[in-house]
DNA sequence: AAGTCGGGGAA
DNA sequence: TTCCCAGACTT
């Protein structure tokens, strides 16, 4: 919906932005296409991803898949694959299956509004507003944290972004805000801004071009602002693996149900509640299951690998085990386990964590 | 409204 | 270590 009568209440703001961008602005694949697909792709990928980690990302997928058809035509787990590293892996699901619907039920056209993209999987009010502005020119203000952080400096505004209702508030001065000439620029102008100059530590506040007008910095508040409440710390959980080997092949399984690295592959897995646990019980417990462990061979666990997320940390233990025989088919059925030489399981997409450990048992080398 | 989904880089 | 990153989905 494009709004006509625009309340501008702060006109310098859009136009220092506007006059700031093009003297500042990175050069970036994505701003020089205005293909709906490949501006998709971007924002995806660039959901709580900086630009450096997720530029080459853009740069294969783009290569792989030219076009949503191709996009569409891809299997699961190669677009995975594809995406290995970059985290939120339900994204690229989300992706593909997007790309399905736009192809079958769009003839291959994106929806060319913030209201019909908002409505496919994966587009939330974000990249709804990023598409429809970047690609179509809608006047839909984006607001990510560039554009909280900026707003809540300029502006003054004290509610904590990290509430979900604090959206409302921002949003409807963004709606204020945006330039009703230039709003695809403006939505560039202000995420750059706020990720080159108006930085979360250390803004740039001697060169910034609102300065005189900013909240936060006449009032000595840039540090405090934006207001955000910290998240509660994680939990720590402790990862047994199994690496089940035989003859040059490694097994491994695909995570299935609602946790972390849903549909990626990793080895033989017990849980617990704590960091101790005899390597001797991974193999009865898999005993129990009716695998034939002639010779157990069980190396001395690797140094446990930590692995950081955002919202908890994983301690992994593995432990190799040298299998005599192949595990029967009712085991591998049980346990959705199987056997992969290296270059299969290179095809794989897998944890970085895991990913880590087949590298540094050079296993696989990438 | 709160919880969950990754991984990397900066300070 | 902690924080943040061109957020979205589920409960």
């Amino acid at each position: 919906m494009i709004n006509t009568s625009p309340h501008q209440a702060h006109p310098f703001f859009a136009e220092a932005l506007l006059d700031w961008y093009p003297r500042h602005r990175r050069d970036l694949p994505w701003r020089h296409t205005q293909d709906p697909y490949a501006i998709w792709l971007s924002e995806i990928i660039l959901q709580q991803t900086r630009v450096q980690q997720g530029l080459p990302y853009y740069e294969r997928f783009l290569a792989a898949y030219p076009t949503v058809h191709d996009l569409a035509a891809a299997p699961e787990q190669e677009v995975l694959r594809l995406w290995q590293g970059l985290g939120y892996y339900s994204r690229a699901r989300n992706m593909r299956i997007t790309a399905q619907q736009v192809v079958n039920e769009y003839a291959g056209q994106f929806p060319g509004s913030y209201a019909g993209l908002v409505k496919l999987r994966g587009i939330g009010p974000y990249t709804a507003a990023a598409i429809a502005s970047f690609a179509f020119g809608e006047r839909v203000a984006v607001l990510d944290g560039n554009v909280y952080r900026v707003l809540a400096r300029v502006f003054g505004l004290t509610t904590d972004i990290a509430q979900p209702s604090a959206r409302k508030e921002f949003q409807h001065l963004a709606d204020q805000l945006i330039s009703v000439e230039e709003p695809a620029d403006y939505n560039q102008a202000i995420m750059e801004f706020g990720a080159i100059q108006c930085t979360p530590t250390n803004p740039d506040c001697l060169f910034c071009p609102v300065r005189e007008q900013c909240f936060a910095f006449q009032h000595g508040m840039v540090q405090q602002l934006p207001v955000k409440s910290k998240a509660k710390a994680g939990r720590t959980r402790y990862f047994h693996y199994l690496v089940l080997r035989y003859g040059g092949q490694v097994y491994l399984r695909k995570r299935t149900g609602k946790d972390i690295w849903h549909s990626l592959y990793d080895f033989y897995l017990t849980e617990t509640p704590e960091a101790a646990l005899p390597p001797q019980a991974l193999v009865t417990e898999l005993e129990a299951l009716g695998a034939q462990v002639a010779t157990n061979r069980v190396s001395e666990p690797a140094a446990a690998l930590r692995h950081a997320l955002s919202h908890q940390k994983v301690e992994a233990c593995f432990h190799e085990l040298w299998l005599d025989a192949p595990l029967a088919d009712d085991v591998l059925k049980q346990t959705g386990l199987e056997a992969y030489a290296a270059e299969q399981m290179d095809e794989l997409p897998k944890p970085v964590i895991i990913s880590n450990y087949l590298n540094k048992k050079g296993i696989l080398r990438n």
